[in-house]
DNA sequence: ACATCTAATGACCACCTGGTCACCATTACA
DNA sequence: TGTAATGGTGACCAGGTGGTCATTAGATGT
């Protein structure tokens, strides 16, 4: 998979870094299916034969792109992981805030992720989707495990059950901040992101209920 | 908008009901823009021309469609609205129950919601969502507040964003419902859905946090 | 200058799309 | 029986799709 004409490699930088980042767009605009490989070589100002030489056909540019950013989404998580003493609820909040960093700088990444999590006809979809969420999913197990241990989760929770509410809260929250428009009504005034990684901080530390009552 | 041909109303209830049907369906499966007028016409086993009569074009057989859906939609809130005396979030995870039996007895329609949050080009697409996601908040809302003045909730907490906070986690345990595949190998052992609904109560009250240290 | 190799091109293809409309079938009313 | 009115039809259209390939352009080495 993902491997590419040898016309590829030997283009100057410059272009191939042109190249996927018009096809990122078109793909995070449009989705697979209906993104257009005419779009892409208009916008781009190169013959679509040429596209074709690169990558074969439209599904292995998409698998090539997708492939090569699938680096990029992990990066975020180990500059975490190696602070492995700090408080545990710190180390969420900063988990949250660097993966926002990264949806910042990489919209359009972030809007294929999206658009892949529902949609069934993406290329190598389980694949791709695959590797996102077991490397989500291992880098928090070791953050509950560390919780656990230092005392300052609750003993008796059950480490997949506690992975699965850590990511679903995370995720959540990072498609709220990736497009914000879906909770008009529901969000609160507008915060700073700061100030919504520690309100989402405080609620997975002590829910919602009254324990003074 | 969501007019429809005065064609379409003279025909028995059966055969429209087929329609509607087998147009969701195909929207559930490809999506607004990928779905195949043609591929509806044959699966009906009717005449091309007759889906134009009925709804004048794909737009107006989808508004039409999904505008229908939007009351259904909203049903199953209502069912809890009235248990208002109740445990907080006892209420909590009676609603979650219902929507997860909505969303088991009307997959397709929640198919087509779940591909339009992140797909732009779904006809209506605001006004839809905006229909959707009001008619939550304003649920929501209204149990947060009962929480809060019976002292169930914590008395501190912000309104606004505590129905933000319990809106994510119950969309996001839903998406889990609808789409399992999505949180393999992050989702715990195979749960049945009333243990789902408890251990997310259980965390939606107390958090994570150890409040024994 | 010539030959060789490779990148680049864009007209062309079969196929599919949403949409049209002149025509047909059936019923209702006179 | 004649005549409207209505529902139903599918060949046809313009336009877009992914993909092909014979041809050209440019560089490199001798």
């Amino acid at each position: 998979m993902s491997r590419v004409q040898p016309t590829f490699d030997n283009l100057p930088e410059e272009k191939r870094d042109r190249v996927l980042q018009e096809a990122t767009r078109e793909f995070a605009d449009h989705g697979y299916e209906q993104a257009s490989i005419n779009r892409m070589v208009k916008r781009l100002g190169i013959a679509k034969g040429s596209l074709f030489k690169y990558f074969g056909n439209k599904k292995g540019l998409f698998e090539y792109l997708f492939g090569q950013a699938l680096a990029e989404f992990k990066r975020p998580l180990k500059a975490i992981r190696d602070t492995s003493g700090k408080d545990f609820f710190q180390r969420i909040e900063n988990s949250f805030l660097a993966s926002a960093a990264f949806i910042d700088s990489h919209p359009h990444l972030y809007s294929i992720y999206l658009k892949m999590l529902f949609n069934e006809h993406f290329p190598m979809r389980d694949h791709f989707l695959g590797e996102i969420r077991g490397a989500h999913a291992k880098y928090l197990r070791q953050l509950v495990q560390d919780g656990i241990e230092s005392g300052q989760l609750r003993p008796e929770l059950d480490i997949d059950e506690t992975v699965f509410i850590l990511h679903s809260v995370l995720d959540r929250f990072l498609q709220n901040h990736a497009v914000p428009s879906l909770d008009k009504g529901i969000e609160p005034e507008k915060q700073l992101l700061k100030d919504k990684a520690k309100a989402m901080t405080v609620f997975l530390r002590h829910g919602l209920g009254n324990t003074s009552s």
